[in-house]
DNA sequence: TATGAATGAGCGTTCATTCAT
DNA sequence: GATGAATGAACGCTCATTCAT
């Protein structure tokens, strides 16, 4: 019965991205998910191995999402954009998925593992990255630098918005969207 | 006394960078800092609040260093770059309060005021910001975008740089500066 | 299915040999066992029971052990002898059943009853051990007293033995042997 | 304040010989001693450790007490009885102690350096001895073997004296001195 | 009859905070 | 002011036992 399992992830992440890590303890997650405390162990050995375990999950629907819908056909611009939203978008419906990413990837609970995992998870997108550089569409630059135009700034658009810092209606989008493109695409 | 003070925040960004939150008891800050654990209930409320009075101070630090040695007279581009280069050096130099900080954004510990405290730090920049938008030498974005390219993205370089993710070399500071630039500037 | 029954007391006895009654969950007996958790508890109330069941049964081995091979038209030192020697054999022969016992004697869960049973075990013993005394062959000693030189003796050898702080070679074992019968033996 | 650690101990000691070591929560042994549950940890690693510690205390009691009021111009079979009388007046004045002894000895508390502790006590005891052998006033054993006649007997006497199985008056206990005597002494 | 997933009370231990010195 | 021993609530986790299958 996999349900358990998924109803412990479930709380795991909607608590952890309300309350931090440390203020998650494993008492309130059986309680959110509605299990017991000691049936947590049954599918997860350690708090720890939990949170690295919600980690490949979540790395892993995000990851899909931000590759969801290309059409390889596409310009390169058309699917550099494509990649933006999905990810922004993805983002603004999974607030809670976002927020503990991000509280994950700044917390010691991150190990050489969990980051082999996460390049893993983006090798379809490394391949066409590499060819469009071939092609001299795009700077000559490592794919580790363009995903901070296309994973770090498109994050940091979607927590200003939810926070209310700076609320991205349609023109904002189309300026940082195009911002970024111009930031990596060749000159 | 402010020894003992400054010691207690010298002992807290160490650790926390170290160990995160909850890895860092007070009895540890107290021992690393060489003072008695009553002592730090002296000069801080809580833990909490030593830990927001630390983000407060770092985030003052961090601002300074960006717009620090920028000659007014220079052009929109040149203050750019050296306030990118500069914020990328602060993080390099000053690793702990790199790794601090964005423990700090990505926590529970976030509050609407020191949020509000953060914008104030950096008022200086805004203005001399503002001034290009409206000489039409950047594209007219909120400042709160702008940042993304000259904050968020040095911030991910100087990440990357440090685990060794991506190791940036002259050659490729220089390829991920001239993004940013050609990420904000007009067309 | 006495099977079952007698796989779980097998496997409880290992267990708790090596690692004594409190690290010896029920659920490792039961894989031990190859059996459910579940199952345990239709041969055995609880787990009490079931270490006391154990009990009365090993100590039921031990105390036939000691008797066995003993002919009765043999001299009182003759049947003493192998009175001492059956049980160091079978010490040595059963490491698990000795240890267990030396365990439960020294804890909690003894009671009136496991004590009562265990000298129902020894009723033929006694019988015999009470002609040599009435014949002057023993010291007048009441049986209980007995047993400290033909069971505690002789397992204080066995268990240094076993430890290896007192290899008990031929030679040595005729001087302990030697001792006990001293010192039972009428002046 | 030693206070607090004599507390602890002692409250240990109680509880255990009387609940055995997982019939012993920390929480009692605090309540108890009439400390915080968190105070015993600043004076004891672990419970394991506090286990030893309170192991290594008891037996070098016991270890004194065998060889307190012993004049070295006595016979070897005086000395020999005063040691016996001591140790079984020992445990009879400190049944926790002997209790607690017991059930450490048949645990998987046991480690080779409590073992090593052990024999460091009973140095002054073992030089004694090994002149009487040299003399000719002894069987020619080792000193593994003569403790079973004034250690594990003894032990086994006061158990059954506190057990009820076996009274322990006058004459009783100098028919088993003068049986322990026999066992060991020269032919 | 046999199972093993599920339970939750209870464990050993930690640590933010207090307060007598 | 400065200390650090003491506290006890709260944590992560275990395991004897139950019960639906």
């Amino acid at each position: 019965m996999t349900d358990k399992r998924k109803a412990i992830l479930k709380a795991t992440l909607k608590l952890i991205s309300e309350n931090g890590f440390h203020g998650t303890p494993m008492s309130q997650i059986a309680e959110e998910a509605d299990v017991g405390a000691g049936t947590i162990y049954r599918y997860f050995e350690s708090k720890e191995v939990l949170i690295h375990e919600l980690f490949l999950e979540v790395k892993r629907e995000i990851s899909q999402a931000m590759l969801s819908d290309i059409s390889p056909e596409g310009s390169t611009e058309e699917i550099f954009r494509q990649a933006w939203l999905n990810t922004f978008n993805f983002c603004l419906q999974n607030p809670q998925e976002m927020i503990f990413l991000e509280q994950f990837y700044n917390s010691p609970f991150q190990t050489p593992e969990t980051e082999a995992a996460t390049l893993e998870y983006l090798a379809p997108a490394i391949s066409v990255f590499q060819k469009a550089v071939e092609a001299g569409e795009l700077k000559d630059m490592p794919f580790e630098m363009l995903t901070m135009f296309v994973h770090d700034v498109t994050v940091a658009s979607a927590k200003r918005h939810i926070s209310g810092a700076l609320v991205m209606d349609e023109t904002k989008l189309e300026i940082v969207v195009q911002a970024c493109w111009d930031a990596v695409k060749a000159n």
